[in-house]
DNA sequence: AAACCTTTGAAGTGT
DNA sequence: ACACTTCAAAGGTTT
């Protein structure tokens, strides 16, 4: 993990990995503001054509696109120019939205819940997300919100289009359920396979289903079944998705917050208790025990292990249970199913919590509406190739702002899920043909790099081994400048990013 | 139907 | 300690 002891003592912020190639293209982006949409789309589509197509040929190439130091024009071949240009200046100009508009959760300074009891949001999340949110006006939670909610959630191309995605058609009395928000990067991910219904957090508006509103909007009646909801009990907040049981289908305790379609929710484990996102309540009285230090699961205290609700604590957590309920979410939540011993322990196994999304991707789930908007490119992986250029193009303050809200999704996540650890999703098992198949290529492209790569840190001798990159800032931090590359100690006051083979 | 592609970063495993 | 691997999202494409 790179480690950038800026001081700070969380060492989950990935400052130095922060990479801003001002020196480069400040002036590009000035300049392109002026261009037309129209010629970006066009350089951004030529490009990406022609990329991949360099890339069939020479994998150093797309090599040298994902390496930010080489500076040299030399380095660059047109294609590639174009494209970070067309990015450039889509950064600059048509993009030029507010970076990170909505991470409201997961920027709460404290982590503690911003609902009051009552499910409103306390002062301090309301003077929080005023700030982050001028425009909003933060109040406690009403019916108003929620209705303003269910308008924004609307998929209306604006959200989709326009550099600023994030409006509030009723933008007012937000209540923290307006936050799944189309382009809303939640605090933590709902299991993959979960629920196909949507999260009460999601990131973009993609996933939301038009004229079916997320259940804790709807008043009373699911959509699909029709079957009445309980009304939504005051003290727990919509603030995570819970459960990812079938609305209607089960009359799940929390059905009501059951979301709709989509986007990945922590899971809730109906019997052991890798509890998925807890509700407000538990996930406050969850960070009120853990935030200033990450107590093990034994050490939560007892009063916090099951809520009112009947909902166990996500601290209550059965070690190494995994979650994924790609059966049936249904079947995960209908207890009078669950007599069955054996069955019960298959779940549990099945259930999958999904690894908190590092900065990078929450800047992708944010962005990729956007890009995918303006470029009509369907494609993931072209998508992903714009947006790690635009990644790269971030100022260090933006980048900040992802690494901040991926710390803090990070911590959330340990918080709520206290024995979980990416180990967990190794598919141990499966190191099958996929893995070796892509440790193969990946062995393949190491050493092509090696032929053809050069030394990313401006005009340099080439490196040999580029197997093995790493930061000089992220590896050694700022305090150990004496053992960067020459490259980079020299460059880093410009804030160039390089790579150095250990 | 499953894996791949493509990106960066975090965290795991292996040496 | 360091290098390498896996997974996280996403959705079209390939196998």
């Amino acid at each position: 993990m790179p480690q950038l002891n800026g001081g700070g003592g969380d060492d989950l912020g990935a400052n130095d990995e922060m990479i801003s190639f001002k020196d480069e293209g400040e002036q590009e982006e000035k300049i392109s503001e002026n261009s037309s949409a129209e010629r970006d789309l066009a350089d951004v589509k030529s490009s990406l054509v022609n990329e991949s197509e360099t890339n069939q040929n020479s994998s150093s190439d797309s090599e040298a696109e994902r390496r930010p130091a080489p500076r040299s024009e030399t380095f660059r071949d047109k294609t590639r120019e174009s494209l970070e240009e067309a990015a450039k200046r889509q950064d600059g100009g048509l993009f030029k939205s507010p970076p990170y508009p909505g991470y409201p959760f997961i920027m709460i300074p404290d982590l503690t819940s911003p609902y009051l009891p009552n499910g409103s949001l306390s002062p301090t999340a309301r003077t929080y997300l005023q700030m982050k949110w001028p425009l909003l006006d933060v109040q406690p939670g009403s019916l108003q919100s929620r209705q303003a909610l269910k308008d924004a959630r609307s998929p209306s191309p604006a959200h989709i289009v326009g550099p600023f995605r994030w409006e509030f058609p009723g933008q007012s009395d937000l209540s923290l359920h307006q936050f799944h928000l189309s382009n809303k990067v939640p605090v933590v991910q709902h299991p993959h396979h979960v629920h196909p219904l949507t999260p009460l957090i999601t990131y973009s508006n993609e996933h939301f289903t038009p004229g079916n509103p997320p259940p804790h909007l709807q008043t009373d009646v699911d959509p699909k079944t029709g079957i009445p909801r309980p009304p939504h009990p005051p003290d727990i907040s919509p603030y995570y998705p819970l459960s990812p049981g079938t609305v209607g289908q089960i009359p799940h305790p929390l059905g009501w917050l059951v979301p709709q379609q989509g986007q990945p929710v922590y899971p809730i484990t109906t019997g052991g208790f890798r509890h998925p996102y807890p509700t407000a309540l538990t996930v406050n009285a969850s960070m009120s025990s853990l935030l200033s230090s990450r107590f093990p699961p034994h050490m939560v205290p007892p009063h916090h292990s099951l809520h009112t609700t009947g909902i166990p604590h996500p601290a209550i957590v059965t070690p190494n249970v995994k979650q994924e309920s790609s059966h049936s979410d249904i079947s995960s939540l209908d207890s009078s199913k669950q007599s069955d011993g054996k069955k019960v322990e298959e779940k549990k196994k099945e259930v999958h919590i999904k690894k908190p999304l590092n900065a990078f991707m929450l800047y992708m789930k944010e962005m990729r509406a956007k890009v995918v908007a303006e470029c009509t490119l369907k494609e993931s992986a072209a998508i992903n190739q714009i947006l790690g250029r635009r990644w790269h193009a971030l100022s260090r303050e933006e980048q900040a702002k992802y690494y901040e809200l991926a710390r803090k999704e990070r911590q959330l996540h340990m918080q709520l899920y206290p024995g979980w650890s990416a180990r967990d999703n190794y598919a141990a098992n499966q190191q099958g043909k996929r893995k070796k198949r892509k440790r193969e290529k990946q062995q393949a492209e190491s050493n092509e790099r090696r032929e053809y790569f050069p030394n990313p840190c401006l005009s340099l001798p080439p490196i040999t081994d580029l197997s093995a990159p790493k930061k000089c800032r992220a590896r050694f931090g700022l305090d150990q400048q004496n053992n960067w590359c020459g490259p980079c100690r020299c460059k880093y006051p410009k804030e160039v990013s390089c790579l150095v083979r250990a």
